[in-house]
DNA sequence: AATGAAATCGACCAGCA
DNA sequence: TGCTGGTCGATTTCATT
């Protein structure tokens, strides 16, 4: 009996650790993390190269500020879709490729998506619904501004409870394997 | 000014370059970056230090794909809090600070608060939910199911139109059409 | 999977326009 | 301030275990 956890990687206490350091700051050096980890410079490069390899590092990336770019303006825009057609991979992938739009969620429920996007100005944001609505198969838009974020960074490791961590080291606790 | 437009840092169309490149891949050579806008290595990573220093570019990232730690459920929160007390720093924080929370925004109208998580299961998710009420001033909180979603990879530059391009390149340029 | 040595690349410095 | 060329140190690669 499964729970739904399925581990698509093996991972060890170690890689967990580099994980956790590189998903917050890729400039620490290899040999930081040699100290840290009481191994080599080698392994942890060599582990590093795995991980990338193996697809749990998508990539390594500069993150950069938006409010440097004049991005200060965050709305979340409830889509309807008509519910005739079964388009609603086609309009998500629409939604997602326009420009402002930094995150699109396809739910249950009434409201079928979210969308996330980020722009300079009022103007932008107006121009932005509008191309919304312009998609075809999409309904109706409701929209609300966003007056404060609070941000994760997007780390997931250092964002794992206990349980979470113990489940991704032995995902055979009490899974399939 | 007249479109509220500030920029924080200024930045040219070199800067603008690089930034889109090494937010999307980090592990480009300077010499790659060299080459592709005909200046020297030295230059480039001068630019990327100044970037860095100047708070554009925040920090430099691996990007650690969640399914690989079992982070296959995404749920959308709105949090609804008591309106008596001004506390929603406080509780945005708070809500923030939850493990499995990834994004908490603030937003106008009735539902105070919007909360992206991603878990492992749904069991996860009831626990965190539970620890979602149990924050004080937290009223109400409507959770769905994220199905399906659409990325954006968190990279900025390369998602500006050529208007916004332009008002991030000249901010004196207050012309907004 | 991990190591140490060798090649390669990025970080830093002094100086220059 | 923005950039150059050169040097040093770190990272990447590779043969070996």
């Amino acid at each position: 009996m499964t729970n739904g956890l399925r581990s698509v990687a093996d991972l060890d206490e170690t890689d967990l650790a580099i994980l956790e350091r590189v998903e917050a700051d890729f400039d620490v050096s290899l040999e930081t993390l040699a100290v840290e980890l009481d191994i080599s410079k080698s392994a942890v490069h060599y582990r590093i190269n795995k991980l990338k390899e193996s697809g749990v590092i998508r990539g390594v990336t500069a993150d950069v500020d938006p409010r440097s770019l004049g991005l200060e303006m965050v709305a979340i825009t409830d889509v309807s879709v008509t519910h005739e057609t079964g388009y609603s991979d086609e309009i998500g992938a629409e939604l997602d490729a326009l420009v402002g739009v930094e995150q699109v969620y396809y739910t249950m429920g009434d409201i079928d998506f979210v969308v996330i996007s980020r722009v300079q100005s009022r103007e932008q944001l107006n121009a932005l619904i509008d191309r919304m609505v312009a998609i075809d198969g999409v309904n109706e838009t409701s929209s609300k501004f966003v007056m404060q974020e609070f941000e994760n960074d997007r780390r997931y490791v250092s964002n794992l409870s206990e349980e979470a961590r113990a489940a991704v080291i032995n995902p055979s606790n009490d899974a399939d394997g």
